[in-house]
DNA sequence: ATAAAATACCGTGAAAACACCTAATTATTT
DNA sequence: AAATAATTAGGTGTTTTCACGGTATTTTAT
């Protein structure tokens, strides 16, 4: 390490002129050195290999290959490079897929430098970075996903939440009732009960059911 | 409407000390209204049902009841009421308990005046709001729900992402084969090959295996 | 105190799941 | 052209699930 570690970043994205926003912003930021420019997913995967980014900032929609795809590509073949989501618009599903895909950063493009700058060097470090609108959304869907429903509160007993617990964790009854230190027929009997209470017919049902209310997200 | 819709508080803290200063501090608010304080959970459940706040800022750790149990008490029975929970820490269990529990504002308890009014509006508004330790934690959390892991790059055929889909939807293979005008054989044989991919055991591994990451999230 | 809910347990039998196999036909990739 | 993967289908047998009956005890609420 000589005065300064430089951030090598790549970036992506299908519109000129953006990029070239993007890129001389970037330029002009201290400790960040760009190493180049793609137009698209296929650019974006050639360059990656080939340069070691350490961090890629890439729009999500583009031709050929979108960043998502080109994303799951890239932590595949190079885990240590960290990769930010641009999109135009804060929408669940996008910011879901790009996530699953393994960004751990997502900006719109509304952001300004400081933010960009910013989000470049938290994800340089393996934390996360969301603008506040995106952050706005998760917490949203998290709380969605965490909140108990009307239906869920028409509710299990202790037993009966320890139970689909278990079954979501693929036991048998038997396994349960070894854990549980229960008779097999008990915990059948629970079982039966839940898919009553919840109106399914069989485990999948349950399973579906519990991580859709959130039971389940305890323990481990 | 008059004047002013002030928000009705409530709050609930075993540190007398810390109370104080919440209440002075809330006392000083414009448009929010302090309605009482209580040392404990049951304390607060009792004057909530009483006096039908709009917004509670409860204590996590207090005796006789804790803030998780009153909360979930709380939602249960007041679902108009919004709940704010406190902490000294930002921790993991605790923020998704509390988020379980119908909570959809969590602060720290060294967030600042400013914050704690900001935090009683938007959770007024049932928008949920998190300081911004709280924040980092959450993404974090759904950043690693959300990423591939190793064993989830297993990319799944066309068929076999078909199955899944249906099999979360509580068909058996012979329904699936059905469906999909195939032998139940071949149904049971795409299952095995799922199971082996996901290296789970049983279709409980395999829906929730499936709703982690996301597949099934396309029709209905 | 009495009802209601939660908890524990059991038998029978049919259907489904799962564990082992095998193997043919079609796509796709190299 | 050859190898690999995908899709299809079958055999045999064990284990599990689940539907349909029950009963008894304890805890909680009214």
């Amino acid at each position: 390490m000589s005065k300064q570690q430089y951030i090598k970043v790549l970036i992506a994205d299908d519109q000129q002129v953006f990029r070239k926003g993007l890129s001389s912003l970037i330029n002009e930021m201290h400790g960040i050195e760009l190493l180049a420019e793609a137009g698209n997913g296929a650019e974006l995967i050639e360059k990656s290999l080939l340069l070691k980014p350490d961090v890629i900032v890439t729009d999500i929609k583009m031709p050929i290959l979108d960043g998502i795809s080109a994303t799951r590509e890239l932590v595949k073949h190079i885990p240590a490079c960290k990769v930010i989501a641009l999109s135009a618009y804060a929408n669940d599903q996008l910011i879901l897929q790009m996530l699953e895909s393994g960004a751990i950063g997502y900006l719109l493009k509304t952001a300004e430098a400081i933010e960009i700058k910013e989000a470049i060097e938290m994800v340089n470090l393996h934390k996360p970075y969301f603008c506040k609108e995106i952050t706005q959304k998760l917490t949203e869907i998290v709380a969605k996903n965490y909140r108990l429903t009307e239906k869920s509160t028409a509710n299990f007993t202790e037993r009966e939440l320890e139970i689909i617990r278990l079954i979501c964790k693929e036991f048998t009854s038997k396994e349960i009732a070894g854990q549980l230190h229960l008779s097999k027929r008990t915990v059948e009997g629970h079982r039966t009960r839940i898919l009553e209470k919840i109106g399914a017919k069989s485990i999948a049902g349950i399973t579906t059911y519990a991580l859709s209310v959130g039971i389940y997200k305890n323990d481990r």
